[in-house]
DNA sequence: TTAATATATGAACGTTCGTTCAAGTATTCA
DNA sequence: TGAATACTTGAACGAACGTTCATATATTAA
């Protein structure tokens, strides 16, 4: 990760004001180079602050986004939503190997997106709760609204 | 990506199933070890083969989970939900160099998820429509509803 | 017991990703 | 015009990811 930036919320302060005007430039710090802060509008920094979402709370939601970031497992979630299935009949609709299958059913399975019973020597999966599936079709929703042609996002440059 | 397997959905010729009983083994192809599927309920994989995403599709989810599965891009996510801001104001409340900033804005404005206004030499962001605001709660409350301690995930081994 | 099956997992390999650093564009001010 | 500002972008570097391969565990069948 680096090295990663203080995320101190009681930082205020340092949020020094221009004399009253709205556009104000202000240098944090004596002039250290690790960390180059320029507030333009130092209100709309200081409302804004108040509402950023904790830093640990968003790489903890950023590790759930990134868990259904794969293609691979979305297919698996699309299967799951259907019906109760083991291992080997994941492997054989996605026509891929268990062993691939099992290590994405083990990330699945650490966030809580899915869930297992053993029966012999099988193991049935089915999708943990219905928050899973409200993401999916949720996501599946933006796609459907934003995208012209769908295929890739958009081009710009 | 490597040797990606053939995700044929109009493969279904090659579903031979056994005498009658539901736990068949079938092995795909003459015995070519590329990829060794083994049907263990052939109903059950012909029943979701039929449910499972396209792989494209599914390629494009995940590209727009995959913009969500970042903290910092969810932070600033977090900003912008409450107003807009320029590049500036969103490094300075993220005490990070706008660098960083604007090159996470620009996978943001990539997947359409953020839009932005030029006004002189500042670029306004903010959130391009509020599917990114429903997706962000909803993985909010996924945490809420699976989390014991929530700091990470299940641990099991 | 031995062999086969169903699944899990560690190491390795190539790819992707997020940040930093060093430019580069475009706008404003003097 | 030249300097400063606001933002963008390409290259590079280390970290993280997904698959393959080989192996390990556990259950069932012979």
């Amino acid at each position: 990760m680096g090295i990663m930036l203080v995320d101190d919320p009681a930082h205020d302060g340092e949020t020094k004001r221009g004399p009253g005007g709205p556009r104000t430039q202000v240098k944090e710090g004596g002039g250290s180079d690790t960390c180059e802060v320029t507030y333009t509008d130092p209100e709309a920094v200081a409302q804004v602050r108040k509402k950023l979402i904790d830093s640990d709370l968003a790489h903890e939601l950023a590790g759930l986004f990134q868990v259904m970031a794969d293609a691979t497992r979305l297919r698996i979630v699309s299967l799951l939503a259907e019906r109760e299935l083991c291992v080997c009949d994941i492997a054989a609709a996605l026509e891929m190997t268990q062993s691939a299958v099992s290590h994405q059913l083990r990330v699945l399975r650490m966030m809580q997106l899915v869930k297992f019973r053993r029966q012999g020597r099988m193991a049935y999966y089915s999708l943990d709760d219905d928050h899973v599936l409200k993401l999916y079709t949720q996501g599946l929703d933006h796609l459907g609204h934003t995208s012209g042609g769908a295929t890739g996002p958009e081009k710009e440059r």
